[in-house]
DNA sequence: TTAGGGTTAG
């Protein structure tokens, strides 16, 4: 017969263990129990254990059924819910056991920091619906939010599109520290309102190298080079030395504005003049100005500058390889590109997507001299797994040769493989149905319709940022064709996506929705 | 525990 270990012996025994998650479970289960329940840092220690083992997160519900076994499973819920380790678990599990916990009549309101750490968790599988019902849920619970909590709030509700409201919650912050200045600035970049970034910025008590660069980029996204040059002057004004990043955004941005030289002449700069205290550049810097170059069609000093790279150890990435794999398709050389796959594959770096898809579209628009069904064989080979950009392609290859029946065959096949198209794959969609084969493209964006665009995927906007120029022109085109049209009201009355399930609540019990972020604020 | 530069398709 078992005796009850005492705290320490059950610690030390999962120490021993720590390296077999399913050993230190097996003997947590086997030596407590609602008789002899563990100390709430054994609990802990035990979940460090399986979460630092991916394998054995499917051990976890056991645990969970077991700590709620036990006479009072409060704290040890919380331990769990304290972990540091909780951002490497399934959200579901922790949510599961947050649930659990709130759902004991004895049970005290979870801790501030512990909702912190589930709302950080939403926020980064942006299941932005769930960071609402968690801050509802906080306020309702009479804890209260912090500065942290109130940044996390920001960040969810610029990354789902509503700044104005993120203003509202920013200005009813009783505290604010420089992350939320910093938070809101690339909520108004990422939403192409540089402008009223930089008011943010220009609105901290002391402006800080990073929300200065936030803003930077923002006006070089934009393409606005001359305010983003401005910006750097003042903040040589400021005392803020220009680092790495802000050196990169100028760059990024010059060459976005089709100024390669002079991209070219600061990176040079970099280069020589780093004793004089300019930053030297860093692989981002390379991985810009090589496609910066590519994208000029200066495809020779593209091929130097990547000698450069290889001697000085920065063509080891996948990105990097992706750039110029990328540059050599866009500037005719797909055949140069498959070799250069090759040689990649050789020095040990993994393609993925990014890459598989470049080759795909470049060998699509190899024009007339490739079969776009012999790239859909090399799709299917099982070399790659298509995604909604190959299909894309592949889809813009046959519209573009009038093939309707493969392109209803491509869309066919998404539908089957859950792929949902995007404002890519639409916006290929609607251009052909303007096209001479009208019916025929209509009959394509009828199959779209029905089997391809379940609600709430389709944004008429850009999956980036700022807005969508392709969506909005099509929008426009197809808003002066009648019977079109109202087959496009009606997909973008499905498929409007935003915070939640906004599109069936009145505006009214919207902004009561709303208020609930800012309100509480004034306590 | 939260903010910055950068890979694919229209």
């Amino acid at each position: 017969m078992s005796t009850s270990p005492t705290a320490a012996n059950l610690l030390a025994l999962l120490r021993r263990n720590a390296a077999s998650p399913t050993v230190a479970l097996r003997l947590f289960l086997h030596l407590t129990s609602a008789a002899s329940p563990p100390a709430p840092h054994s609990t802990s220690f035990l979940f460090r254990i399986l979460a630092a083992h991916p394998s054995s997160h499917a051990l976890l519900p056991s645990l969970l059924r077991h700590l709620l076994s036990l006479p009072d499973p409060s704290p040890h819920l919380l331990a769990l819910l304290s972990s540091s380790s909780l951002p490497r678990l399934p959200l579901g599990f922790s949510l599961s056991a947050f649930r659990s916990l709130r759902a004991l009549p004895s049970a005290p309101p979870p801790p501030t920091p512990v909702y912190n750490r589930l709302l950080l968790a939403a926020l980064q599988e942006s299941r932005f619906d769930l960071v609402e019902s968690l801050y509802k849920d906080l306020l309702l619970s009479g804890a209260a939010p912090d500065v942290f909590t109130r940044n996390i709030l920001l960040q969810a509700l610029c990354a789902a599109g509503r700044v104005e409201l993120a203003r509202k919650v920013f200005d009813a912050m009783p505290v604010r520290n420089e992350f939320s200045f910093g938070i809101l600035a690339r909520g108004y970049c990422r939403a192409g309102r540089s402008m009223d970034a930089l008011g943010v910025l220009y609105s901290m008590p002391r402006m800080n190298l990073v929300v200065c660069n936030t803003v930077l980029a923002g006006f070089c996204r934009e393409g606005q080079v001359d305010e983003a040059e401005r910006l750097v002057e003042r903040m040589r004004d400021q005392g803020l030395t220009p680092n790495v990043v802000t050196f990169n955004a100028r760059i990024s941005a010059l060459c976005k504005a089709g100024r390669v030289l002079d991209a070219y002449r600061i990176f040079n700069d970099m280069q020589e003049k780093w004793e004089r205290g300019l930053p030297r550049p860093d692989q981002v810097t390379f991985d810009v100005m090589l496609s910066g170059f590519c994208e000029a069609g200066m495809v020779d000093e593209a091929r130097v500058l990547v000698d450069i790279m290889r001697c000085g150890g920065f063509l080891r990435r996948v990105e990097s390889y992706n750039r110029w794999l990328s540059g050599l398709v866009r500037n005719g050389m797909v055949g140069e590109a498959q070799e250069l796959l090759r040689e990649m594959v050789h020095e040990g770096v993994q393609p993925n997507s990014y890459t598989y898809n470049i080759i795909v579209d470049g060998l699509c628009k190899e024009g007339k001299a490739f079969d776009v069904r012999k790239v859909e064989h090399f799709v299917k080979s099982g070399v790659m797994t298509p995604d909604v950009v190959t299909y894309t392609s592949l889809l813009h290859a046959y519209c573009s040769e009038g093939n309707s029946a493969a392109a209803n065959r491509i869309l066919g096949e998404m539908a089957q493989k859950g792929c949902t198209p995007n404002s890519f794959t639409y916006n290929v969609l609607l251009q052909s149905l303007w096209k001479a084969d009208f019916s025929a493209a209509q009959r394509v964006f009828d199959t779209s319709l029905s089997t391809c665009a379940p609600s709430g995927q389709f944004k008429p906007r850009s999956q980036k940022h700022g807005q969508d120029k392709y969506a909005e022109s099509n929008w426009h085109a197809l808003l002066h064709r009648d019977d079109s049209a109202c087959t496009v009201l009606k997909i973008t009355k499905r498929v409007k996506t935003g915070w939640g399930q906004r599109g069936n609540i009145s505006e009214n019990k919207q902004q009561q929705n709303d208020d609930i972020y800012v309100l509480e604020n004034t306590g």
